[in-house]
DNA sequence: CTGAAAGCGCTTACAG
DNA sequence: CTGAAAGCGCTTACAG
């Protein structure tokens, strides 16, 4: 058993006044003498009082904590992304006075359409998803009855509410760079059939292209995995263009070092563009211009969309779009300019 | 207001029992007859009846939620490895019924000495610290009357359980290992002066060259850091070992560039082994000889400990180290063979 | 096998 | 300004 915890109940004794007004003045709440309240926070640090949260849990009907559900699949190794939102959503949460509680939900689970433990138990207010889930299990969320949003990835089903970066403001912004700089031969390198992140960041692309009246050329998409996600050895053959423009940072290391091996230079021969800010984009030689997602503006505004729907059941907020900050680095050149950068 | 939930009332008042039968049905409890047990449960689940761990927690006592208490500085850019041991560390509480609240402790805080929230408002029955605090923090934390682990670092008061790769182990293996294949000029890369694991994975260096009677030569330490943990460039004149021992993985992949950049190759010219097996592990090529921490086994004794300390509080673990595991990759060369790998 | 009573430590609504 | 009473939803110990 634990060992008994100073309660209000014994400030209240010792005090001789009864622990209501222990509760009032604890809480700053009206009808206690300001002398009274400040002797009994006095006393109370004296006596090493900590609050009992789970009373006052069970009396308001709030938890305090708020569920993070990663899918198992998004926590391997190289993952450490998810852990940087779990990381900063967290941190937000601590200003609301919320906790965080994480929940990896395993395969099993996920296929099972078993409800989420920290939702069967009643442990949270609210669930942030992070990271995305098959579609029977998201259409399985619409009966959960506690409010919920989606972190960095978003369904077709208009019913939730989402939170994603902006991928296809990000690399139109990045082509319209590219353009600025003098290139009109640009390529993509990704799988545009195979997530939907990356299919919106070919059309900032396209979009890019189009309003600088540059046709679109199918043999500049380069395809760099197969529909499964397993990455594939990229094809440079024939005419290529002067700048790459990858779906990811990893992707632009791998064309990078691919583009070395093949006795070229980056950026003096082709410029090359990347998404994410993650590792890659500073392992590679030259270091990336890239794309960072807003990890930070993206937690706030799940974690604030997340404590006013637990006030306001009835608040929808729809998918909402985070512009992700572009990094100047040195992997892009002038294409009228083949001296050293 | 929360909607009202389905309480062990509701269903009690259905089935016309009373709510104590309810929880000894819905608990396995003795006093109730197998097929009463059974139709509660099917009611129950009938009624998406969901208990409500807040009650059940006051009444015992428990929270059932472990804090896990990172400080701010290990949460930043490539400190992933923490997440991934918060990520176990959540997964294996699961198996105990127990929830993982993360509290990342604040540079003030943690200056300041201020309790950490997760214990302030008693939301949690231990704490696992992950990371090292500083010296009066850990003081302080004597104080806390819940039971509490390090993780992953150690302090030389023995008064606190902690669990600890064992380093000194771990680099004695690495070192056997290139001697075994007629390395006898073997460097160390690493500052010793600067954190308490460099120096014991020098001292596993150190210890495996005694058992072999090979002299320790100073020359053949390399510094890799600053004492503030600033990287420096590593001095490689005059006369090089045959291997060099890194005290980290990151450490070894600068190392490798800068062979490289001299024109060196690895392992042909030079062996080199690594500590951790992150990322940087298998971005040199080729690929590192290295020890893996292992997260999983370290994150399973820890929970152990926490669980068997809050039903027995006078338990005490003192320092456990947990070995770690040598991947054998390929940059390591027999010194006799210089023929390719 | 079943249930009435008490209690976990708070907070709220109300009375004085 | 202060406090007695009731209640949040469970579980435990005890009585029948």
């Amino acid at each position: 058993m634990k060992n008994r915890q100073v309660t209000m109940k014994d400030i209240a004794k010792r005090m001789g006044v009864s622990s209501v007004t222990i509760s009032k003045a604890l809480n700053d709440k009206d009808g206690v003498s300001e002398e009274l309240k400040a002797e009994i926070k006095r006393v109370s640090i004296e006596m090493g009082y900590r609050i009992n949260t789970l009373a006052k849990s069970m009396k308001e009907g709030y938890s305090y904590n708020i569920g993070i559900l990663i899918p198992e699949r998004f926590t391997g190794d190289l993952q450490s992304f998810y852990m940087k939102f779990y990381n900063q959503v967290s941190k937000v949460l601590e200003n609301y006075n919320y906790y965080a509680i994480l929940e990896i939900l395993d395969k099993k689970d996920e296929e099972e359409l078993n409800f989420p433990r920290i939702y069967s138990e009643n442990k949270v207010d609210g669930i942030i998803v992070l990271g995305q889930l098959n579609n029977d299990y998201i259409e399985m969320f619409q009966n959960i009855d506690i409010p919920n949003v989606f972190l960095d990835f978003y369904t077709d089903n208009s019913q939730f509410d989402s939170i994603v970066t902006d991928n296809f403001y990000g690399v139109y912004e990045l082509t319209n760079y590219l353009i600025k700089l003098g290139h009109t031969n640009i390529g993509f390198v990704g799988n545009i059939h195979s997530t939907s992140s990356i299919q919106d960041r070919y059309l900032g692309y396209y979009k890019s292209l189009l309003e600088h009246n540059i046709p679109l050329k199918d043999s500049y998409i380069f395809k760099d995995r197969d529909d499964y996600g397993k990455y594939l050895d990229i094809e440079l053959t024939g005419d290529l263009p002067t700048a790459f423009v990858c779906n990811c940072d990893q992707v632009a290391y791998n064309l990078i070092r691919r583009l070395n091996s093949l006795g070229y230079n980056v950026p003096n021969d082709f410029s090359v563009v990347g998404f994410d800010d993650d590792i890659y984009a500073s392992l590679t030689t030259p270091p990336l211009t890239t794309v960072a997602v807003d990890v930070k503006e993206m937690s706030s505004v799940a974690v604030k969309i997340i404590i006013k729907k637990i006030k306001d059941k009835t608040a929808k907020y729809g998918r909402i779009l985070i512009k992700g900050n572009v990094i100047y680095r040195e992997s892009v050149n002038r294409i009228d300019c083949y001296s050293k950068s």
